[in-house]
DNA sequence: GGCAGATCATTCGCACACGCATGATCTGAC
DNA sequence: GTCAGATCATGCGTGTGCGAATGATCTGCC
């Protein structure tokens, strides 16, 4: 604990917006994990499936584009969901370089019974806020991202 | 666009926290990497060797509780900064289990001639906020991480 | 109708990220 | 002194994340 020379040079690296975001980033994804434990869902799995649920049916890079995963990402996570039955992927004989997702039965099914938890998992990671900032956190939370 | 049914059901993906978290950290991790490509520094790295600068020696999963990071990722994260000479690790003779990291020569001088740069990272990021919405989101974000 | 340029998906390589298991070492209570 | 329990670091397995390169296909312009 020397003496600080000046303010000025000082920029401390608990300060940094990068920093504060990953460590609230790793505790929202710690939480959610724990939450759907015994589903192994992740967080990119579940936003990848339930997108697909809500849209139907999408195209690989389009479904990455609207959940901001890579092509590359995207790409991994779609397999793992596909080998565990929860999205189909089939071709449109009108372009041939797409593969076409759709959720299955199961993966409706399961997107429809880890609601409730995604809603707690949302709430957890946002208790230490009032109600108000709260509200005023996410609202600038989206001009950043 | 078909008509909300009940809009207590409907809890979008781009309403969850962690799905705007997940967006803003990659936001930010864009911006730093392409602010620091020319030395091939990442933000795990940046993190885990400023604080090393700072405290001048520290143990190994000492750092890693300082930084965020499992003893698992700071060991790799660790490991290529002491192959890039960055970091020397010694032992302490006291406790032969530690490994006791301290910054080289190199390592202080890169963390000292990239400040600005990550100064700016800083404020790139936030730059789609006032200076108050900047103030506000940063002291929101303390609190939950 | 053919070709340049765009788009789709995959693969490779590297860097996190963490749970879990392991082996080495330390510590405190007895 | 010794032994149970904690701590330190590592290795493995799985899952993101993304740049870059690749091959297949489509599209628009001529």
């Amino acid at each position: 604990m020397s003496s600080p020379p000046l303010l000025l040079d000082v920029f401390r690296l608990e300060d940094h917006v990068g920093f504060l975001l990953r460590k609230a980033h790793q505790r929202h994804a710690a939480i959610f994990l724990q939450e759907m434990a015994d589903q192994g869902l992740t967080p990119m799995q579940f936003a990848a499936l339930s997108k697909v649920a809500e849209l139907g049916r999408a195209t690989q890079n389009h479904l990455g584009r609207l959940v901001a995963m890579d092509p590359a990402t995207i790409q991994g996570v779609v397999r793992r969901l596909t080998l565990r039955g929860l999205v189909v992927r089939t071709h449109d004989p009108m372009d041939r370089r797409t593969a076409v997702l759709a959720p299955t039965e199961a993966g409706l099914a399961l997107i429809a019974s880890v609601a409730r938890r995604a809603r707690r998992t949302h709430d957890s990671t946002l208790l230490p806020l009032s109600d108000e900032e709260q509200a005023a956190f996410l609202t600038l939370l989206r001009k950043i991202g």
